[in-house]
DNA sequence: GCCTCTTGTCACTAACTGGTGACATATATA
DNA sequence: TATATATGTCACCAGTTAGTGACAAGAGGC
């Protein structure tokens, strides 16, 4: 209980180190907010462990995004572009020659995008866990990249007019998620070993028989 | 500062109220987690939580379930039970004249159960966002039953012998999972408007359609 | 040189978590 | 009836979280 325990002359606040740059500074966290949510997923995502990253003090977050839910606004920007990105990278996406071939390739790239970025898998997941709502910006980017990759590959592509192409597209996405998600934790979906290699060539296959059976003219 | 703030007689402990009986203290434990798992969801669920519920001294849920991960496996046994009671209630199960008939009447079977009960809503969720494998009882249960439900029903049909069948069931019953589970939070899957009944026909439809054509043989 | 605004850090609160040791009392046993 | 054990409660621990108010110091305008 001596008096230097409150003296205010103490507070020497160590020198800030690399040069006050606000908008350098909104970017490191940023970038730290994404490491994290790939790192360690949704539940261990918070301001103090993004500022721990980021090597700032929390207060900036609050200052220059308003809070938690301004950042989650902010990365859904941020990963609305991460999204168009993984979905054009990869094979130079030969046209295809029907409807079915479009909704096959569509499922690869996803299948391939979930299983090589824990990015995508922990978006995934936060949005199916997320009650708030604060996640929603997320879930649109995914969203809306999906359909601007489907609107910029189909060309004139149409499906049979007697099917809902709209539902039984929802189910081939649908399913290709969850059995990665479910992948991760549990190394059987639903009777499939998912750690087998193999079994994702069986999986690629059903979703090819599932999708060219589904929109072959009958 | 006075003497009596640590006198130790002041412990009264107050009376237990309903009488000691171990077994039924039990089960009100795993009650009151089965009821903070449907109504609270995953995040919710805690030692706190459930002895919160119970009206019960957390102490109890360490000495007679050895900690949260016994009272996981605990809430696993039970739930297991629970599940098969599920599948097996509402139609009496009129025998499917095909292959492609009994997964349809399985997946109905799933989008009726995970779109009427939170509980069975929760359980998917816990399963894909858990990694420290404690749940991996629960993912079990479910699993199990849906695989005797399968067995019970599905008499002497075989899929075509070309299709892989595993495969195909995973990809329905994962997007049928998928798809209800997204609908808890987005109301918009993948561009389908989960909100409105209308849609839930539409659905049902593209399970058909695509569980028929699958197996239908070529 | 002085003054103001901005950037950054520190220190704290209140509430929560999983977990543990000590205590009180009802019940069964000797 | 005395004694031991089982059952239940309380009080705390260390650690975490989201959020806030106060302070220090660089940067630019006058």
């Amino acid at each position: 209980m001596t008096s230097d325990e409150d003296s205010p002359a103490e507070r020497t606040a160590r020198p800030p180190e690399r040069g006050r740059d606000r908008p350098a500074t909104e970017r490191r966290i940023l970038e730290a907010a994404q490491a994290i949510l790939t790192e360690e997923g949704p539940s261990g995502f918070g301001v103090n462990a993004v500022a721990r990253a980021a090597g700032v003090d929390k207060q900036l977050i609050y200052r220059y995004f308003g809070g938690f839910e301004g950042l989650l606004g902010a990365l859904g920007e941020r990963l609305a572009q991460w999204w168009q990105d993984r979905l054009l990278e990869g094979a130079p996406a030969t046209p295809p020659e029907s409807y079915g071939d479009l909704i096959e390739m569509l499922a690869r790239r996803l299948i391939r995008i979930m299983r090589t970025e824990p990015l995508a898998l922990q978006c995934a997941l936060w949005e199916l866990s997320d009650t708030s709502g604060a996640v929603a910006a997320l879930a649109a980017a995914r969203s809306q990249a999906l359909g601007a990759w489907m609107a910029r590959t189909r060309g004139t592509l149409q499906p049979p007019p007697d099917v809902d192409a709209p539902a039984i597209n929802a189910m081939i996405v649908s399913g290709v998620s969850y059995i990665v998600l479910a992948n991760r934790t549990s190394g059987n979906v639903v009777g499939l070993a998912t750690d087998d290699e193999a079994t994702w060539i069986r999986i690629e296959s059903a979703v090819r028989l599932l999708v060219q059976r589904a929109y072959r003219v009958a």
